[in-house]
DNA sequence: GGGGTTACCGTTCAGGTGAACGGTATGAAC
DNA sequence: GTTCATACCGTTCACCTGAACGGTAACCCC
C-alpha cells in the first residue's frame, strides 16, 4: 500500500522536474494541464495520496509549496557553490567569480567547512603533491586568507601560476615544500604569495 | 549603481533564506509582512530594482517564482544526494537508504558521473589504500553492480566488513590487492562479493 | 534649487490558486 | 458480488497573489 502507483510516480517525477528546471513547484492547475486532466480534484486526489505516503509535502493554503521528500532528507545539509578557477593570476580572488570556469557544488557537512566568499577550487595539474596523496586531475578546495598550520597544503603563486606546496614551520620560519622527490624545493614562504589553504578535495573516476 | 543597497541586500537574503528553510520562495505579501511594510508597492519596487540589477529573477504573473540569481548560476549543474553508509553488511544496498547514516550531496559535473539508485558512499578506515592515494577519513563514492576495469578500486566484503581493494586482471583472472606493502594480499575475486566500484572521492581537512 | 534615486504608503482589480462539494468508471481483493 | 482503492470529471468559492494606479519623504549630486 505504501508503494507508489505508476501514475503517482509520474506526478512525483513531474513535480521534481519542475523544481529542477524552473526552480519553482508547479501549481495544481499546471499539473492538471501537463497530464491533460480537466479536473482539479484529480490532482488533489493524487497529491493527497502522495502526501499520505510521505513522499510529498506542502504547506496548506499557500501557492506552489509542493515539495518532494527524499528518504535522505533528514541527512541532507546545505549545499554550497564554490567557484572553480582555471588559473589564478596575481590578482587573487578579490574581483570575485568573474573569470570562474566552473562551479563545485557540495554540501557543507561532507566538506566539513562552511565556505565563505573567499573559498575557491582549483584543478590539480601534475603530480607534485603525490606525497600528500593528491594526484593529477583532483579538484582541491581552498580558502583564501586563512592562516596555514604546519603541514597544511597551500596554493602559492610561482611564475605567475598557482602551485600546490606543503606549508612547514622550520624553527619558527615558514617554508614551502613540494611533495615529490623530483622537486625537493624548500622556499622561504615570505618570497611567495599564498593564495589559499586547502580545506577539501574531490576526485572523479579517471 | 549596480551595487546593492542595504535594504536590497536584506530582502535578497530573506528570499534566499526562505528558499533554503522552507524550499519555497516567499510571496510579495510575505516579504512585506516580514519587513513590516504596509504596502505591496514597496516590495514591488525593491523586486523591480533587484531584477534590474540582475540578481533576482521571476516569472511574471505566477505565484512564488522569485529566484535569486547567483554569479555561478551558469556553471551550476544538478546536485545528487548519495547515501553514506556506516558499514555494509551482507545484504548489499538493495534495501535502500534505510540504514544510511549520512548524505553526500555533490553536483554531477564535479563527480563526472550521474549517480543511480545503486550509488553509495563509504568512509575509509585505515590506510590500506595509500598506494592509490586514498587515506584514512576519505569518503569514497561507489557504484554497485558496475563491472570493474583493471586497476579500479572496489569495495569487497571481507569478514562481514567492507574493505577497499584494487581490482586486477592477471592473465584474464580477476584478483583483489590491498594497496599497502604491509598487506600484500592477492585474493581471487570469485571468493568475494564485490559491493561497488569507486567512482569518486571526497576529502575534508583534518 | 532641481533632478534623480531610493524607500516607503494606500488602494484597487483581475486572475491565479487551494480546497471542497458530489459524481462515475475500472480493476483487484475477498 | 460486494468492497475497496485508484483514477478520473465538473463546478463553485474564498482568498491569495501579482500588477498597477497615484502619492510622500529623504538623500545625494551637480
Amino acid at each position: 500500500m505504501n508503494e507508489l502507483t505508476k501514475r503517482q510516480r509520474q506526478i512525483l517525477v513531474y513535480i521534481q522536474e519542475c523544481q529542477r528546471t524552473s526552480g519553482v513547484a508547479p501549481s495544481m492547475r499546471e499539473i492538471a494541464e501537463h497530464f491533460g486532466f480537466s479536473s482539479m480534484t484529480t490532482v488533489m486526489d493524487h497529491v493527497r495520496l502522495l502526501r499520505q505516503k510521505g513522499v510529498l509535502e506542502n504547506q496548506p493554503g499557500r501557492a506552489r509549496t509542493l515539495r518532494v521528500v527524499s528518504p535522505l532528507e533528514k541527512f541532507r545539509s546545505k549545499v554550497a557553490d564554490i567557484p572553480l578557477y582555471g588559473a589564478i593570476p596575481a590578482g587573487l580572488p578579490e574581483d570575485q567569480q568573474q573569470e570562474a570556469k566552473g562551479c563545485v557544488s557540495i554540501d557543507i557537512e561532507t566538506l566539513g567547512f562552511k565556505p565563505t566568499a573567499r573559498t575557491f577550487a582549483l584543478e590539480v595539474r601534475g603530480d607534485s603533491m603525490i606525497g600528500k596523496f593528491i594526484v593529477n586531475g583532483d579538484v582541491v578546495i581552498l580558502e583564501h586568507g586563512m592562516t596555514p598550520r604546519n603541514g597544511d597544503v597551500v596554493a602559492a603563486l610561482i611564475d605567475n601560476e598557482s602551485t600546490l606546496k606543503t606549508f612547514l614551520l622550520n624553527r619558527g620560519k615558514p617554508f614551502l615544500r613540494a611533495e615529490n622527490p623530483r622537486y625537493p624545493d624548500l622556499i622561504p614562504a615570505q618570497e611567495l604569495v599564498i593564495q589559499g589553504v586547502m580545506v577539501g578535495l574531490v576526485r572523479k573516476r579517471k
